[in-house]
Formats: C-alpha cells, structure tokens, sequence
DNA sequence: TATGATTTGTACGTATGTATT
DNA sequence: TAATACATACGTACAAATCAT
C-alpha cells in the first residue's frame, strides 16, 4: 500500500546516495566530489542522470558546482539537518500528487 | 561592459518569457499552460531546453506540473512579488561565481 | 467502464561551448 | 598553452499518468 517509488528513480537514488556519503560525517565543507564522469562510471548511468541527483543536492545547499571546476562540498547533512524533508522543488512536485 | 549573458541562454529566456507572460496578469491560477511540444515550437527550441526553463518557474512556485497533465498556474508573479530575484537555485549557482 | 490518444517524466546518447586547472 | 571538467542544447526512446472518446 501507497508504494513509494522513490529509489526506483536512478537520480533520486544517487542524490540519496551521495547524500548519505556527506551524512558520514567523512567529508568537511571545501571537499571536491569525483567528477561527473567518474561517479557516471560508478552508478552505471549516464552523465546526465548523475547532474540531475545533483541538482537536488544543489537545491538543498549540500553542494555547489563552478563549470569547468569539480562540485564540492558546500555543507553536510548534519549542518543544519533537513533529515527526511526534501527540497523545495521535490516538495512542489509531491505536492501535487495531492488531489 | 560587464556583459551579463543571462537572456544569451535559451532556458532562462523561455523562463524570463514565461514569467513575463504571468506577470501580464491574463493567466490566473489554474489555468493551463501550452504543452511542452507547443513550446518548443514556438520558442524554437528542443522539449528539454524548455523543460530546463520550467524548472525555474516550479521552483519559484509559479507554475506546477503532473505527469500526463499539462502544467498549470500555481501562482502568479504579483501574488508575490519576486521580481529579480531569482529562485535559491539560481542563487545558488551565482554564488558559486563569488570567490 | 474501458480503450486509445495525449502529455509529462525518466534515461540514454551526442556535440559543442566555456571556465577552471 | 593544453588538458580537464562542467554547462548548454540538440536528439531519441520508452514509461507512466492523465485525458478524451
């Protein structure tokens, strides 16, 4: 009942993924990410996919991203916890789910 | 000079368009907006480009979309008022310009 | 109600531009 | 200067939800 597909969507698996990366407490804030190429190898997806993920974690004020820089760490999960709440943009898109 | 090459990338321009077009105050909430393949003929542009501009609009709050539905009015510029501020992503991004 | 058409969402691929290293 | 890496933008295909008949 009420299946959450969630974790069946590539990008919001890696962006969970990614997340939990930083939530390990391993990572500190300046921290440069792999580059999109490598982390595409690692997940087996597209490069595209992994920038999506990314984007939810831009949003949630984890990461940042320069062009022609790798991403790197802006804040970690535990800095200011947003815990299970999702971004804005993911909370708009639920949202509407509502009838 | 100074050029601030904002309106040189197609995805903001179909979002600046699109908001103008709220801010005209013919579109009340509800109202459906053109499908994504109207758009893209007419801004010329591919479904993507202006999916990448909806994006801008659905984190604003603007504009809100379902799968399987065209998207919608969520609100309209005035209702309130933004005006050059972009949304979080967006300063986000810029941010990231700062050194 | 049920079926088919429409429309958005996801995911992959490719090419080129532009900033950083 | 050259290599690296992200950003933009085009394209294709299929899945999934909605809408219309």
């Amino acid at each position: 009942m009420c299946d959450s597909p969630e974790e069946t969507l590539r990008w919001k698996a890696i962006a969970n993924a990614l997340r939990s990366e930083l939530a390990e407490g391993r990572n500190s804030p300046g921290d440069k990410l792999p580059t999109e190429a490598a982390l595409s190898a690692h997940f087996g997806v597209n490069r595209h996919t992994v920038r999506h993920g990314f984007s939810v974690l831009i949003d949630e004020g984890l990461v940042r991203t320069r062009r022609g820089a790798r991403a790197y760490v802006a804040a970690t999960p535990n800095d200011y916890p947003i815990g299970q709440r999702i971004r804005f943009h993911e909370n708009l898109i639920t949202a509407g789910r509502q009838p």
